[in-house]
DNA sequence: TTTGGTGCAAAATTTTTGCAGGCTA
DNA sequence: TAGCCTGCAAAAATTTTGCACCAAA
C-alpha cells in the first residue's frame, strides 16, 4: 500500500465519501500507468485482473469523482474517446504542472511536453479579460519524426 | 451568393469533388454563424430551414470533408460533443489564425481569445524535438465575471 | 443501522456505415 | 452515362442512469 493510497483514503473520508476496493484500485492503476492516457475502458480491462466483478459504470462513476477531486486530469486526444491521466498534486507537489500534449496527424502517437510558458499567458489573460484562469488545455497537432521520414521516403519512390 | 462560396467552389472542383447544395448550405450555415461553436445537429437543424430533406449523416460527412480541406476547425469544448468552426483561410488571409477559448467552469459559456504567443512556444517545440508542428488547441478553464461575482454574492448571504 | 456505493442491464447520445436511389459533371 | 453524393435506417461506440442489493462507517 503506496503513500498516495494513504493520501487518497484521507481525501476520502475528509470529503465523507466512502473507500471502497473499487476506487483504491481504479486510482492505483492510474498511478501504474501514469503518464499514459487512459481510457475507462482502459481502466476498466486493468481493474479487472486484480477484481473481476468491478462493472464499467463504476470506473466512469470513480474517474469522474477523481476528477471532481482534481486528481486525475481529463484529455481528449479526439478520438471519440476521453482519456484520463493522474495528475501531480496527489504526489504532494503544490499547483498544477500541467504538460501539454503533441499528436502525430499520420499515426495518432502522442508526447508529452513539459513547459511554463502559458503560466505568463495566463496572467496575461487575467489582465485583459474578466476571466480567472484555473486551468488550461494544451495540445499541439503535427507530424512525429518517423512519420515524416516514411512519407518522405514514399515521395521519393 | 458570396465570394466565399464561389472560393468554395472553386475548392471543390481542384479537388475533383462535387459541387452540391449541402455542401454549399452546411458551409452558409457556417458562415453565418462564424465565431460561434456548433454541433453537427446545430447546423442540421439550420440547413433543415432552407433545405428540409438534408440528412444529419450528410452533416457528419460534410463537416469531416470542410476539416479536410482546413475550411473549418474542429473544438471539443468537453461537453460530450465535437463543434465546428469556419477558419479564416476562406477570407483570403494566408496562414491559420487561431484563437484560444476560454470556457467558464460554472456556466460553460465561451469565450475567445486572440493571441501570437503560440507561435514563440510552436517554433521552441520544433527546435527541442523531433515534432514537426502544424496546428494546435488551446482551452483555459476558469471562471467568467459573472460566476464570479454571483458566487461571491451567494457566500456573504 | 444507515447511507452511500456497486453491478447489471437498459437507455441515451453521438457518430458511422451500408445500401438503394439521385444528382453532378 | 458514370460515378460520386445523399437520405434513410440500422449499427456502432461511448457514457449515463435506474434499481435492487451490498458494504463501509
Amino acid at each position: 500500500m503506496t503513500l498516495n493510497q494513504e493520501a487518497f483514503k484521507k481525501i476520502l473520508k475528509e470529503q465523507g465519501l466512502k473507500v471502497t476496493n473499487q476506487r483504491l484500485l481504479v486510482l492505483e492503476v492510474l498511478e501504474k500507468h501514469r503518464g499514459e492516457h487512459m481510457t475507462a475502458e482502459d481502466i476498466y480491462e486493468l481493474v479487472k485482473v486484480d477484481y473481476p466483478e468491478i462493472g464499467l459504470a463504476t470506473v466512469y462513476r470513480t474517474v469522474q469523482l477523481l476528477l471532481e477531486l482534481q486528481l486525475v486530469d481529463r484529455i481528449n486526444l479526439d478520438d471519440g474517446c476521453v482519456r484520463y491521466e493522474i495528475g501531480t498534486l496527489i504526489e504532494g507537489e503544490e499547483g498544477k504542472h500541467h504538460h501539454h500534449h503533441l499528436i502525430c496527424k499520420s499515426c495518432g502517437k502522442v508526447w508529452s511536453f513539459e513547459d511554463d510558458l502559458l503560466e505568463e499567458l495566463e496572467s496575461y489573460i487575467e489582465r485583459k479579460t474578466d476571466f480567472h484562469v484555473l486551468d488550461h488545455e494544451l495540445k499541439f497537432y503535427g507530424q512525429c519524426k518517423e512519420c515524416a521520414e516514411r512519407e518522405s521516403a514514399e515521395k521519393r519512390k
